[in-house]
RNA sequence: GGUCCCGUAGCUCAGCUGGAUAGAGCAUCUCCCUUCUAAGGAGAGGGUCUCAGGUUCGAAUCCUGACGGGAUCACCA
């Protein structure tokens, strides 16, 4: 029995031996004593005062009595307020700690062949541009959400639905033909996502251009606007991609296979990978055979003009298209498609979908299509929805220039680390390799961790000046704490100390050490909450708050070079275990630690 | 206009299943490297938790309303 349900228990026994009531046990409100408190646990008492008919301090009193009594782990208690603060016996954390100590995966639950199997939908990028800053959150959270799915105990499938059909593919491919004089990744030095979308941003361009001059003409907005021969083209380009012809297919492969090229390089750099890839181009005709199906089971409505409507009244909304008079798909025709095919691919007990915020009615509808054409699961799918990125002075806008590439944010970053890496000279020793390895390690860890320790659900700012900080609540913060962790760990190593297995049960410990000990101990609840709200967040101000913890024991604790035998060995070994805490906490962020830094 | 989300220090954010004196970081100002990594530690200043009601022994937290900001309501994706 966990030491929350001892005490909780404990508190029952004394309710009815002092008081004669019978009181439920998820009824009594225990929580972590205050940091600035005396004490490990609080049992607010106010509740209990109904039964007790004393006041707050003689009912903590009483309670408190009766629980050391009752409870050997218990050491001391006091009562401040309605407050009882309960004190855990030093030999209780000892054992706690020589428990955990030698758990590399502690706080990550295993996997086993029973365990549910979830499936997260996070990335899905567009093939006519590269990605950018609201990409990197999209897939920095559906990343951290898999590992923190998995330390959950749950078997993950991590997938991306790449939309690599559309109007807007067919932009940059006519645009590249126009005006591409056959240039390559390989003709220019250019990743490939950049190169086609700089031939998606040169579309826009020429289309403007071509509009102005017939508004020149004399034609109003909206008439140049559908007149434009451009448009024309794009949409007589898709219409033949649809109707697979060969050489509109070949550009489209070959455009493609760039981006795909240079989106890999991305995903390798931001260190976030996909169990299975499904493509639009895949999975939008199976969505129109459902759609297609649903009318014949009379779920949705076929009209005169042939087009597809669902009904949403009942569930309080409108009607949504489903196919176009012309029978091609919308938006959610694909993603019932692709839902069948994952379906059929994988056993899924909860499927959850990393998109923004903006999309919320769109996957409240989906949820309601999906049941009514029969997926069990349907309504309670997740769509965890996160919020906007905007930047100091406003949204980013593709038109004005002011989105912020994610190859080149990740660029700029680790550029800053190694300037500042070399400029503190902490990496002497390193071969260029070794070094290199560590400053990608830290920019990243600082971007990521930067993005993923606010509420996911929230609009965020992000300012880039900001984010390049190393100091204070950042990603290095932490991971500095963990070099620091291992720094010590080699020189107990060079005079000769050896971290033990276990420590004594008589060692005595300050307060600082119990107050780690006890934040070690709420490892495991926290992970679970993080999975409840799905919300990585909840990780990353843990850890932070472990790291300035121990940063606090290490400036004033000897720990290597401590004299006293058992109480360097303790120390040590709480070293240790603190460091596999963040190292493991860091791993559910995606983010790697670094011996050295 | 309907629906949904958000509003906490100058700035960026925690805290929100009701509990003790509302916490961090950045920025500003002090101090600490002849003990293990100063990417660190200690301290100071900075708050009517948007506002107004309500529920409660107790409200930043729950409810109602107002104000401010955002998203969405396409035969776009």
């Amino acid at each position: 029995m966990g030491i929350e349900n001892q005490l909780k228990t404990s508190v029952v026994k004394a309710v009815k031996e002092l008081y004669g009531a019978e009181i439920a046990l998820e009824s009594i409100q225990l929580q972590v004593t205050r940091k600035d408190m005396k004490g490990d646990y609080t049992i607010v008492v106010f509740p209990l005062l109904k039964v007790s008919k004393k006041n707050p301090v003689e009912t903590g009193n009483e309670l408190g009595a009766f629980i050391k009594n009752d409870c050997q782990n218990v050491s001391e208690f006091d009562v401040i307020k309605g407050f009882l603060n309960i004190q855990l016996s030093h030999a209780y954390w000892i054992d706690f700690l020589n428990k955990i100590g030698n758990d590399d995966s502690y706080g990550i639950k295993k996997v086993t062949d029973e365990s549910s199997q979830v499936m997260i939908e996070y990335s899905s990028p567009n093939t006519n541009k590269p990605l950018h800053l609201g990409h990197i959150r999209n897939n920095l959270l559906g990343y951290s959400l898999s590992r923190i799915v998995e330390a959950n105990g749950n078997k993950v499938v991590k997938t991306n639905i790449v939309n690599d059909r559309g109007i807007h593919i067919c932009k940059s491919m006519l645009a590249w033909k126009k005006w591409g004089e056959g240039q390559t990744p390989e003709s220019t030095g250019k990743k490939g996502d950049h190169l086609v979308g700089d031939y998606y941003v040169r579309f826009d361009q020429e289309l403007k251009k071509e509009q102005a001059a017939l508004i020149a003409d004399g034609a109003s907005k909206e008439e140049a606007e559908a007149s434009s021969p451009l448009m024309k083209e794009a949409r007589e380009m898709l219409l033949k991609w649809e109707a697979n012809d060969p050489e509109v297919y070949a550009l489209w492969e070959q455009l493609n296979k760039w981006v795909y090229s240079g989106f890999a390089t991305t995903y390798e750099t931001m260190g976030v990978d996909f169990d299975k890839i499904y493509y639009e181009s895949d999975t939008y005709k199976t969505g129109r055979d459902m759609v297609l199906g649903g009318v014949e089971k009379g779920v949705f409505e076929k009209r005169e003009d042939n087009s597809v409507w669902a009904d949403l009244e009942k569930d309080g909304l409108d009607e949504k298209l489903l196919l176009r008079a012309d029978g091609t798909s919308v938006y959610m025709t694909q993603d019932i498609g692709t839902a069948k095919l994952r379906f059929d691919d994988y056993k899924i007990d909860e499927m959850v979908y990393v998109v923004g915020n903006e999309q919320n009615y769109h996957f409240k509808v989906l949820a309601i299509l999906l049941d009514r054409l029969g997926f069990d699961w349907g309504k309670d799918l997740v769509h965890f929805s996160y919020g906007m990125v905007e930047l100091p002075e406003g949204k980013m806008k593709s038109r004005e220039g002011t989105v912020v590439d994610a190859d080149d944010l990740m660029a700029a970053m680790i550029d800053t680390a190694r300037d500042m890496s070399k400029e503190l000279g902490k990496l002497e020793g390193y071969s260029e390799e070794e070094a290199e390895k560590v400053y990608k390690t830290i920019a990243l860890g600082a971007l990521k961790y930067f993005i993923l320790k606010v509420d996911p659900r929230k609009n965020m700012t992000f300012d880039p000046k900001e984010s390049i900080d190393f100091n204070g609540n950042t990603g290095p913060f932490i991971q500095y704490t963990y070099a620091r962790i291992q720094s010590i760990g080699r020189k107990a190593a060079d005079k000769g100390f050896s971290i033990p297995d276990c420590i004594d049960s008589t060692t005595i410990l300050s307060d600082k050490e119990v107050q780690l000990m006890s934040m070690l101990a709420n490892f495991p609840s926290v992970v679970k909450e993080a999975g409840k709200v799905y919300s990585p967040a909840v990780i990353a101000n843990y850890i932070y708050d472990m790291a300035k913890e121990f940063n606090q024991f290490y400036h004033d604790s000897p720990i290597a070079v401590e004299e006293n035998e058992a109480i360097r060995s303790m120390r040590l070994f709480l070293c240790k275990s603190v460091g596999q805490a963040i190292k493991n906490g860091m791993w559910m962020l995606g983010i790697d630690v670094p011996e050295r830094m």
